[in-house]
DNA sequence: TAGATTGTTAATCGATTAACAATC
DNA sequence: TAGATTGTTAATCGATTAACAATC
């Protein structure tokens, strides 16, 4: 399969496409032009037709885009369809408000097992998932094969849970932990990293030049 | 007060600079150059040099830069010493996790009030913090005068709640809601939107992209 | 057909990297 | 001092924007 490889500026833009379709698609817009749609998402129309493009021609001169359609076609890159079976690890606060609070199916994913070390937690149910003992992941991943992990630990677990993850056969990560999860030399990983608290950081460093700007 | 303006780019890196100059600091390491950091982070040396020099003079010739005065300076930037007065919104599943988890005083806030619209959860604390109800917000906003807000709130809420905040002067927005907070020609409000969501779909993307690669 | 709007190429802008003189 | 490494300028690279011919 020959694909141009995707630079991730354009990546990180398509569920906000894919956000904004999704509500013209609820007030039955039919169809909209880049232009349109640009002012309504802050962006130029230039930026979202070159986006676009990038995996194929989905507008037709003179009209525009369909916006079901073209919602439909993101909705296929980004794999929404998708049923990556994926485990969580760690049913602390965070790891049981992922659960409860993303809805995985919509998105590609099935979450079929939540993992924590604390026995007490162990034969619990997190939104009808089964949190079992981190110490049976072994054999779960066996026996369901799951290619993705959400990681809502500590960082000082992160940097084992990971190893023996990957050795588990687990390809994508979507890591809350506060490290920076890092796959060199393996394409076959895949790594997004959340860290809540930089993006903190960086409201905190936006809020105070503000408050001092006069 | 004349300061350059700093590229967003570079202001997203500085949390992650805070972030391995603590874990430095943490094992002792005293002075670090830059291209020994580059190596750690995985960035160029010359990136590094370039993002200090935006805030000054940090290093050394000859010498590198002084681990823990570096870090400090950072914080100092970001501003982690400030206690900017915050609020929460929502107190479901993602905004009690928020709530707990997070460390907001040692990133420059202090939370000091959770609000939500169901009776049912008023007068209940979270992690020390009262939770009051939604009406309650303007005599609040009112009496302690907050400066930031924490959505943690349902799509179809944020437009309104967001503007209600704003006329109660809040400055600073740290939103969870799967909504696009966009304030345009207002300088002096800061948004920084999280969308889970959409972070979810890029591994969606990337882990598909990896899994059909061969 | 004429008008509108795309797809795509070319121009611009900004961010990253390289290079090196300054200096500890 | 000599060696190391910064601060900073210049070169490169990539992403965004502008322009326009193609075409619905």
């Amino acid at each position: 399969m020959s694909k141009t490889l995707i630079s991730s500026p354009v990546i990180k833009r398509l569920p906000r496409y894919y956000r904004f379709l999704g509500e013209l698609e609820k007030q039955d817009v039919i169809r909209i032009s880049s232009r349109e749609l640009s002012e309504k998402m802050g962006l130029t129309a230039s930026q979202i037709r070159q986006d676009l493009n990038c995996f194929g021609g989905f507008g037709q001169q003179g009209y525009g885009y369909n916006v079901s359609t073209l919602r439909k076609s993101i909705g296929e890159i980004l794999g929404v369809d998708s049923k990556n079976k994926t485990i969580l690890i760690g049913a602390g606060n965070l790891g049981k408000a992922i659960a409860r609070h993303i809805d995985f199916p919509k998105r590609g994913f099935e979450l079929i097992g939540i993992f924590d070390s604390n026995p007490e937690k162990t034969g619990t149910t997190i939104s009808d998932v089964n949190v079992l003992h981190i110490d049976d992941i072994q054999r779960f991943c066996n026996e369901h094969n799951p290619v993705c992990a959400v990681l809502c630990i500590p960082r000082e677990a992160a940097e084992d849970i990971t190893s023996r993850l990957i050795a588990l056969g687990i390809k994508g990560f979507w890591n809350f932990s506060h490290y920076d999860l890092r796959i060199d030399h393996d394409d076959s990983i895949v790594v997004v990293n959340v860290h809540l608290t930089d993006s903190l950081m960086t409201l905190s460093y936006g809020l105070n030049s503000a408050l001092n700007q006069n």
